[in-house]
DNA sequence: AGAGGATAGTCCGTGCTAGGACGGAGATTC
DNA sequence: GAATCTCCGTCCTAGCACGGACTATCCTCT
């Protein structure tokens, strides 16, 4: 990693701390969602369509972290497997509306509160519910200052 | 996001300060590297190789980010730019060391303490000392927790 | 010595990533 | 109406991610 031995350097010893919890994160949520038969990047735009009308590829993109030109791919697997439609938008012929489709929305509604059901418990034997919020607090101070 | 808002749930709402600090400074991070011609795999093996005899792959993969499966080309992108030497080793055959060359040694010396120095001021700027020790000891508990 | 098993590095398939180029489409201005 | 600006989704390139398959080599145990 491009994280050296940093023990020294009193402002930069939270560096590897960050890094390594965020891919232990990473990794269990990952292994999780891939017993499901989907890659995160799938189980991230079929989450955030959930309950909503469907949205524009740009509105996805906005809203999850993936960007508009890898969406295309991922769309074109998510329509591949049945779980999501694309349809022109009426009004604006430029826009298509992404949306779940029946399959996709049973498939949401079975597996999303179990995913987090699933996070919880490491949050739980982690934290306290006050060490959360300040652990929150430091962070959101930290996400400001590297999007200064 | 594989992250619904879930400000409800006190448990979790952690979890997107996490995703979205580490996001923050790893396109921080990258950024300054790609500055450097590099991409953050390649930055992470030079930073490793940095200062030691060199290494086998495996001994590589293990203190980077990057398996073994993908260390292969990382390494023939980084021999092609004459950064890394791959030496075969004499005592076992199946082994390759991997070393910086005189170039890449060269790199590391001026773009390695740059690159730190470059970070420090968005650790400086967000939190204190104690601050700095107070979330590295909750993110590691959380990492622990991760970890199992 | 020969068999079995572990280890090293490579290669492959599938998928994701950022960023930029592109052409179609709407909006605005003259 | 024509030119221009902006937005939309797709496509492209180079590179990385993971895991599994594969070959070569080495080690160990009988």
């Amino acid at each position: 990693m491009e994280l050296p031995d940093l023990k020294d350097d009193p402002y930069l010893k939270v560096l590897r701390p960050l890094v390594e919890t965020y891919l232990a994160f990473w990794r269990l949520d990952t292994r999780h969602i891939k017993s499901l038969r989907l890659t995160p990047s799938q189980f991230d735009v079929i989450a955030t369509l959930g309950d909503t009308e469907g949205m524009t590829c740009s509105e996805l993109s906005g809203h999850t972290l993936v960007t508009k030109g890898t969406l295309t791919g991922v769309l074109d697997r998510l329509v591949a497997k049945g779980l999501v439609r694309r349809d022109t938008m009426k009004g604006d012929r430029r826009c298509t509306k992404i949306s779940l489709t029946v399959k996709g929305d049973a498939l949401f509604r079975k597996t999303f509160s179990a995913h987090l059901a699933f996070l919880r418990p490491f949050f739980e034997r982690a934290l306290s519910p006050e060490e959360v919020s300040h652990t929150r607090a430091l962070l959101l101070r930290l996400r400001d200052s590297f999007q200064q």
